[in-house]
DNA sequence: AATCGTTCCAACCGCCACCGG
DNA sequence: CCCGGTGGCGGTTGGAACGAT
């Protein structure tokens, strides 16, 4: 059962490669109409496409911010770090690379970087899988990277923000400080997700877990708690904070535990930045090549 | 020039999370 | 809480382009 498909089939859509005709039809609707209401889109653009495709082609190929050219080597290397600490998390790698799509960045991946790092993943030479036959009957599971087996990988998901702590220096003391329990105290590192989730109403939402480092000395600022799934606190904690915690600094933070949370402020700039920045740039800049 | 094999990438497919009714 | 609609994501595929023979 499930939900129907998208487009029905039965419909005489078009497939396959777009004409010139049908990329102008799309863009002046989208720069007309703006992006979104995929499904009713083909309808009132006067496309015989799914919504699904139109919106593949806007972002994939039409949207005016795409980057076109090859691949430099800075975006390479950058794919191939942010790879190791996200796996096969195309739209968040594509994210740290303005221009690029997670498609086109998948492709990369499959077609030259995945290559270059595992060498051949098919003993025979050839890039794709063996053909099914007898001999070779189809797996049941394609091959995939095997990201665990060489480094820890992030996982971005995350559940709701409870509590966030903030060290002293960080805080204005005229601010109101309310545990997660919702009790009020003027000395209480804790403030109320209430109170930072009001601060960023209007960011972007991103979800990613979060260990915010002072830039001179990488010790933590602050931290957040979360109610987090077991699994993925596991395997969060999987990822090398002791590392991430020792680089450079034999100190080490305020904050022994890692937490995630959506958005935070960034006492740095005084306003609220989405989490995945941060926790990336820091992750790029402190994990090993 | 013709044929065959390989590479690359745009497009498709199915699944899932999220959201609103 | 449940359900259906929608958007988004990652894996896969088809075919055009290219190179080798």
């Amino acid at each position: 059962m499930g939900r129907s498909p998208c487009c029905s089939k039965d419909e005489a859509l078009n497939r396959g490669a777009w004409t010139g005709m049908e990329d102008k039809i799309l863009t002046e609707y989208i720069t007309v109409h703006g992006e979104g209401k995929w499904r009713n889109l083909p309808k009132r653009a006067g496309l015989k496409r799914c919504g699904k495709s139109c919106r593949l082609r806007w972002l994939n190929y039409l949207r005016p911010d795409i980057k076109r050219g090859n691949i430099t080597r800075d975006e390479e290397e950058l794919i191939i770090r942010l790879h190791k600490l996200l796996g096969n998390r195309w739209s968040l790698i594509a994210g740290r690379l303005p221009g690029r799509t997670d498609n086109e960045i998948k492709n990369y991946w499959n077609t030259t970087i995945g290559k270059k790092i595992q060498g051949h993943p098919f003993s025979d030479g050839n890039r794709k899988p063996p053909k099914q036959t007898q001999e070779n009957p189809k797996p049941t599971q394609p091959p995939k990277v095997d990201t665990d087996s060489c480094t820890k990988v992030v996982r971005t998901k995350a559940s709701r923000c409870t509590k966030v702590f903030i060290p002293q220096e960080a805080q204005n003391p005229d601010d109101q400080i309310v545990d997660d329990n919702d009790h009020v105290s003027n000395n209480s590192p804790l403030v109320s997700v209430d109170q930072v989730n009001d601060q960023v109403a209007g960011i972007e939402e991103s979800l990613s877990p979060i260990f915010l480092l002072d830039d001179e000395n990488s010790s933590c600022k602050f931290m957040v708690d979360f109610k987090v799934d077991e699994n993925f606190l596991s395997d969060f904690l999987n990822v090398d904070f002791s590392e991430l915690y020792n680089n450079g600094n034999d100190e080490g933070g305020e904050v022994a535990s890692a937490t995630a949370c959506d958005k935070v402020p960034d006492f740095r700039s005084s306003s609220m930045v989405p989490v995945i920045d941060y926790e990336l740039d820091w992750l790029i800049d402190n994990t090993a090549h």
